[in-house]
Formats: structure tokens, C-alpha cells, sequence
RNA sequence: GGCCCUAUCGUCUAACGGUUAGGACAUGAGCUUUUCAAGCUCAGAAUCAGGGUUCGAUUCCCUGUGGGGUCACCA
């Protein structure tokens, strides 16, 4: 009973690896290494006409950026000469047989293989599930192969998840009115029964089926716009399957740990982005400065790119900022759109009744306020210009006079912006010399 | 249509007959050192319907309804 777990993930290349495919991967992988058994990667490309090389490299880039590493890996296309073997057996055997068909519709063969269907109820257990009965009659000869060289899914399916000695068979719940008929082609093979258990689907937002005019993304898209994997295996994860309390964040190891096939749940689920943005969001958080930077970086257009190489030390100061302003990577593009990064690096155009603030609407007055401001913080020390330091000697000042009559035009002079993030961080980030002069070019165009 | 699976807040889900039906995302309100973002606090929000079984049903059974899947010489 203590047989070595093998389980596979099987996909037909005949699209690309999408988020419903990645959670059935991922489950089949946590219960190989959960139990130090095999996890493979068997491409079932049998059907020639739809099977894209494409859509294999996709799925492998796909499962290698996830980190779902496969122990073994097949293609059906090459192991043409086993499933023959096995026809001529099951022929042999009289499990199955050659049929002449009776043409009714073009291109049809006329000669196929046929199983020989005992028409029994068969019964399996589903781990998810419990146990679920099919009368198979209805079925009748199914044709297993078109010939000795071209064998169909169902029958290549059982062929080799016994010859690679598959253990627990993890898959979508399409699966499970195919699963009689596999088992009876698996009991004329002799074959033992692998363990099953069946995944509810996932859902787009008006509970069809995920496709791809529902938004059913690539995963590589996924990573293209920004999502880190750890966010979208622990989204994925979480999907019909919990780890048993209410922890919503949970790392690969822990699923590994935790991961049971009979808290699986039944029902269908809807894909939520608005929850992995919240994942992400988290998870990019975690990351050090120097490598979010380098995704930011990476999505900034060349101009800005250039300005980030003159001047590096504000551009990491800044990661922070910007990641408070995103959910994905993707999304610094925006970020740069509404020029939110650029004011970092070029010295902004102000409109002179932005500058006032709320409260204010003197020139006067509030260039006043600010050559207070540039006489105070010009009074720290280059080498301790910081956020903190800018904001010990201000912030006195700023409660006595009023802080929106004096920090409102102190942010405004330093990001040109309505909306930006506040005067002290902004001043951290630009360091003395940036700011100072950016107020005092505020106090020029007041005066002027 | 036949067969199979399924049904808790808008969404993801917890509660293996006894809970004020819990958490998270989203939403709303408030707070925080001006704005924006982030963060924090609070709030509203669900057991598909009808029958049983039981002292007691989200939980077990039946029927209905909704949703999904599958009925190929596709996978």
C-alpha cells in the first residue's frame, strides 16, 4: 500500500496554458511532492490537425515560470508504436475489433477500432466527490483508434497513465463522463484503477465557462502584465481547495504541507481578478527594492529610462511610492501615462492657481510661506536630508500658520501635481538641491 | 433532450446535526500628518425552493428549480 505516488498533468496543446489549467497542474504537483512521488508533463498532442507547437512551448514556459516543475515529460505523437501494441492485443483479445463502417459523412473511414463495450454499470470513487455510478450502454462500440497508427484520447489516456504507472489522476470535471468509459477500457488493458479526483471548473464573472473571449489570459499574459507567480499559484490555490482556516495567504511550501484531496471543493468558481490584484499587490510588496525596481524599470519608455540611469539613487528612493500605486506591473505604464513618474526627474510646470492650496489665494502670502520653507530646509545638512529630517523642521511651522496653506504649495511646487504623494516624501526622494530649487522656481512664478 | 456533477454574503470560501452562520476580496463610512495612494477601524451583505428524518438542520434523504459538464473517426 505504500506505492510511490505518480501523478500527471496532461494537457493537449491545442491552446494556451490559461488559469483553470494552471490549478489543475498545480494540484496534481502538490500532491506529487507533497508525497515524494513523480510529478509528469505529458503533452497529448494525438489530434495532428489542431496540435500547435506554439501552444506546447506556451505551456512549458508557462509551468517553468510557475516553478511547477515536471519530472518526466512525453508527447503522445511519439509513442505510436506502444499504442499499437496495445490495439493489436486488446484486438487480439477480443476487447476490440476492427469495424466496417457505413459512410455517412465525408472523410469518414471505412474501417475503424472499435471497443467491444460489455455494457455494465461501472462505479468509481471520486476522492472529491465520493462515489459516482454510470450506466456505459449508452455508449455503445466507441471507436478507440482510427487505425493501428492513429489511436483517439481515450484510449492513448489509459495506455499511458498505465504504462507510466499514474496513480492518482487529478483533472477538470469535463472529465467525469469520461471516466467510465476509461475505466473500461483500463480493466481490458488489465490495468489497475488509479485513484481520481475531479476539479470543479473555473467560471468567468457570468458563471460560463472561462474562455477566451471571457478573459481566460495566458499565464505567460499574466506575467507579462506584472503578476508575480508566487500571487498567481496562491490565488489559483485558493480556488477550490483551502487549506482548512482562514488564511488567505499561503506560500507554495505551505500548500505542499497542507494540500488534501478531500478539501476539494465541488462546486464551480468564479475567476475573481479583483482578489489576485490583491495577492499581488502583496506579494510585490515583499519584494526588495532592487528587484521591484528592476520590473519597473523595464516598463518605463526610454526617456525615463535614460533619466533613471543619470540618477539612480531617486529612483529607488521612489519604488515605494509607486508600488502604494499598483496592484501589477503592468500598471506603471499608466502610472507614466498620467505622469506620476516623470515630475521624479524633470523639473515640473506649475499653474500658478494650483499652487495656493485651498485656503489661500494671495501671492504674497503664500510665497512668503514658501521662503520660510526654503529657509528652513535649506538649513539641514546635505548629508541628513531626509523625509524625517524635512519634516522635524517644517512641521511646526506648517501647524502654526495653517498646514493646508503651507503644505499644499510645498507639494504642488515639488510635483507640479494635484495629486501626488505628500510634501515630506517627495522631498526625501528629491534630496536638497531638487527641492530647494523647485521652490524657489515656485516663489519666482508667484512673484513675477 | 438523455446521462452525470453541483448549489452558504456580489465574488472566493469556513462551519464534518446544536455558532449571534466565521474569514477574505469588493463596496460604504470613518480615522491618520493638506491632496492622491497605501494603511487602520467600523458597517451592510448569504444558507435556491418545497417536503421529509430529527428534540434540533447550512449540514442527512426526496422532489423541484438554477448553474455546469458530457453525449465525435476532438482532447
Amino acid at each position: 500500500m505504500n506505492k510511490k505516488v505518480i501523478t500527471r498533468f496532461a494537457p493537449s496543446p491545442t491552446g494556451v496554458l490559461h488559469i483553470g489549467s494552471v490549478r489543475t497542474a498545480l494540484y496534481s504537483w502538490l500532491y506529487a511532492r507533497q508525497n515524494k512521488g513523480t510529478f509528469i508533463l505529458r503533452i497529448e498532442d494525438t489530434d495532428k490537425e489542431r496540435s500547435k507547437k506554439e501552444y506546447e512551448e506556451n505551456i512549458v514556459e508557462g509551468l517553468t515560470w510557475l516553478g511547477l516543475n515536471y519530472d518526466e515529460f512525453y508527447r503522445q505523437s511519439e509513442r505510436g508504436s506502444i499504442y499499437k501494441k496495445h490495439l493489436e492485443d486488446l484486438i487480439e483479445k477480443r476487447f476490440a475489433y476492427l469495424s466496417k463502417e457505413v459512410i455517412a459523412e465525408e472523410g469518414q473511414r471505412t474501417e475503424v477500432i472499435r471497443f467491444k463495450n460489455p455494457n455494465r454499470v461501472i462505479t468509481f470513487r471520486d476522492e472529491a466527490r465520493g462515489d459516482i455510478s454510470f450506466d456505459t450502454t449508452e455508449l455503445g462500440d466507441f471507436v478507440i483508434a482510427k487505425d493501428f497508427d492513429t489511436p483517439l484520447y481515450h484510449f492513448a489516456v489509459v495506455v499511458d497513465d498505465f504504462e507510466m504507472g499514474v496513480t492518482h489522476i487529478i483533472r477538470g470535471d469535463d472529465g467525469i463522463s469520461n471516466t467510465p468509459r476509461q475505466i473500461l477500457i483500463q480493466e481490458a488493458l488489465g490495468a489497475p484503477r488509479p485513484v481520481y479526483a475531479h476539479l470543479p471548473m473555473i467560471l468567468a464573472a457570468d458563471k460560463s465557462k472561462l474562455s477566451k473571449r471571457h478573459g481566460a489570459l495566458a499565464v505567460t499574459e499574466y506575467r507579462d502584465e506584472g503578476y508575480l507567480p508566487e500571487a498567481i499559484l496562491n490565488f489559483v490555490a485558493l480556488m477550490g481547495w483551502n487549506p482548512g482556516n482562514d488564511q488567505e495567504i499561503i506560500s507554495v511550501n505551505e500548500m505542499t504541507k497542507l494540500f488534501m484531496l478531500e478539501k476539494l471543493q465541488k462546486a464551480g468558481a468564479v475567476f475573481n481578478i479583483d482578489k489576485l490584484k490583491w495577492l499581488n499587490k502583496h506579494y510585490i510588496k515583499l519584494l526588495s527594492i532592487e528587484r521591484a525596481g528592476e520590473e519597473v524599470f523595464s516598463r518605463l519608455p526610454p526617456d525615463l529610462q535614460k533619466s533613471v540611469k543619470e540618477n539612480q539613487s531617486v529612483f529607488l528612493k521612489m519604488i515605494p511610492v509607486i508600488i502604494d500605486r499598483i496592484s501589477n506591473f503592468g500598471e506603471v505604464k499608466t502610472l507614466v501615462d498620467e505622469g506620476e513618474i516623470e515630475y521624479f526627474f524633470r523639473d515640473p510646470e506649475y499653474n500658478k492657481n494650483e499652487l495656493y492650496g485651498k485656503e489661500e489665494h494671495n501671492p504674497a502670502v503664500t510665497s512668503a510661506y514658501i521662503d520660510k520653507l526654503v529657509e528652513l530646509i535649506g538649513s539641514i545638512d546635505q548629508g541628513n536630508f531626509t523625509e524625517e529630517t524635512v519634516k522635524a523642521k517644517v512641521w511646526d511651522y506648517a501647524s502654526e500658520v495653517g498646514r493646508g496653506r503651507v503644505l499644499w504649495p510645498m507639494r504642488y511646487a515639488l510635483s507640479g501635481r494635484a495629486k501626488s504623494a505628500d510634501p515630506f516624501t517627495l522631498a526625501g526622494i528629491l534630496g536638497k538641491e531638487t527641492t530647494i530649487r523647485r521652490l524657489q522656481q515656485a516663489i519666482k512664478l508667484l512673484t513675477a
